[in-house]
Formats: structure tokens, sequence, C-alpha cells
DNA sequence: TGCATAGTTGCATAATAGTGCATATAATAA
DNA sequence: TTATTATATGCACTATTATGCAACTATGCA
């Protein structure tokens, strides 16, 4: 169970971020719901980044989340109006550099590994899972 | 001059402060421009406060303002369309405490001070002004 | 020229937020 | 039941942000 929280300033806070941003522009574009390790491979960030980026958006009320085994699909909650008009806004900004486009490349990539549906692979890109992280990745 | 920052991020950043979204939410329902003591009659906080939010959103490029006299007009920049979707959504968002209808109600109020559509007053609520501020309005 | 006033800002402080690392939890599969 | 793997999180650290106070600038008017 989550709540949602309906301060203004807490869902524009949630969305001040560069990494949550690009979570919540994939799941609009596509109208997609999708799991960690798919968004791990789709942004190329470490897992636990990731993970806690997903719980803001989900404490929030902007994702809603559930379980299938030891995969849980997050997706956008559209249970109001401001909701909708919130992520077509976003779809609206610009995206001067491109980060977005290619966020959205790789993610729909990654969409091709889905059985019936189903993602039923972990990160695929192992420079970004948790473990064995090269150096080279880090900022 | 002001830079208008197309960066999604920066934009939700400058919208994530209760007192920055009680002023475009001031200026987005009356379409109106206003100047800092307009503000501070309005939201009843600090001069200085104000001052600082106000430039904080001319610096994302949500405001811009022009100079007459000893007084400074700002308003929203409604420059793209996204800019106006946004500031749409904005007032779509539920005002659950009732902050906003009060923030309105005293701006109307003290729009009827105006002269020719010109602010020829300061502040009007001694408390907020930045010199003799009493300890009981402090947080 | 000097005063009142609209607005700005430097400084110190407190609160908040993002990150990396390592480790933990939970669920599946062998 | 043990290993594997998808996801979560405690901790330390750093960076950013908001605030109050006081002093400042700038403009208009007497």
């Amino acid at each position: 169970m989550h709540i949602i929280d309906i301060q203004a300033e807490t869902i524009f806070q949630a969305l001040s971020d560069p990494i949550r941003l690009r979570i919540i522009r994939i799941l609009s574009t596509t109208n997609e719901e999708a799991c960690l390790c798919e968004f791990v491979d789709s942004l190329l960030e470490p897992q636990y980044k990731l993970s806690r980026h997903i719980k803001i958006l989900k404490q929030t009320g902007l994702l809603s989340a559930s379980k299938d085994g030891r995969w849980i699909y997050h997706r956008l909650v559209m249970s109001t109006d401001y909701l909708k008009h919130l992520y077509q806004t976003i779809l609206m900004i610009p995206d001067p550099d491109g980060q977005y486009a290619q966020d959205l490349k790789r993610f729909q990539k990654r969409m091709l590994l889905r059985d019936s549906g189903r993602c039923r692979v972990g990160v695929q890109n192992k420079d970004f899972q948790t473990d064995s992280m090269p150096k080279s990745h880090k900022n």
C-alpha cells in the first residue's frame, strides 16, 4: 500500500531529479510497465541508485508496483486528471541533449527480451549491476 | 537579461517549493503581473524570503520582470507551449488545505489598491516587511 | 541634499537530498 | 537446502537548499 501525496510541491520535488524524470518519461512515452533490471539496462545507472529513485516516486504516488516472483513491475499512477496532464506536460519539454531519446532506444531494445510480455532476465549490462561494478563507470 | 533553462529537472526543482508554487498559482490564476510588496501582502511571508524565491523563478525562466520606478512587476513567462501546459497542470492540482484559496483572496483584495493598474503603495501588512518583524511571526 | 521606501543580498546555520559501498532480503531454481 | 539473483537499504559523506538577520542598493520625493 502506498500513500498518495496530494501536495503539489511534493510531486514537483519528485520530478526535480534527472534520473526520476528519465524513468517517468520512459513510462509515459511507452505506456508500459517495467521492472528495475529493465531500467538499469535502459538508463545505464547502477541498480541501487534506480531502486532508491523508484522508491521516492512510489512514495510520492507517481508510481505503483506489482510483484511477480522476483520481478517487480512499476507503472505510472494515472488515477487523476492532473497526473495525466502532468505526464503530458513532461513529454512536451524539450530533450536538448538527446538523453531521453537514447534511454528510450535502449528501453525498446530491452523490451525485445520480454517473454509473453514478462521480464525473464536480470540486468544484461553487468557494468551497472550492484556487484562487480568496474571503477571506470563510477561518477 | 535572464537565462531560460530548458532542463526539465530545473523547472520542476523551481516548483518544488511551496512558496514558489503559491506565487506561480496566483499569477496563473489571475493572469496578472505583480510586484514584491503585493506578494508580501498576499502570501504573508517576509519580503526577503519572497524576493529570493522570485529570483529563483526568474533564473529558471518561469518569471520575467519589468521595472517601473521603485516597483518591479513580475509575470509568468508564456513563451512556449510546454510552459502554458505546465501552468494549467499546476492549477489542476488540488489545494486540500485551502492555502491557495486564501492567498488568492488576499491578492485580489490587495489589487483593489492599484491605481490605474499600477501599484502605488508598499507592503501594507507591516508584520511581514523586512524591518520590525515581530517575533511572534517567525518560524 | 536627505529621507523614506521597494527591493536585494552576504553570511551563518540548519535541514534535506543524492551518492557509493557493502550488505541484506526475498524468491526461484538446482 | 543451498546457490543464485532481483531488489532493497544502512551507513558515511558530500552537496544543495532554505532560512533569518542585518546591511545593502536604488529610486522617488520633500
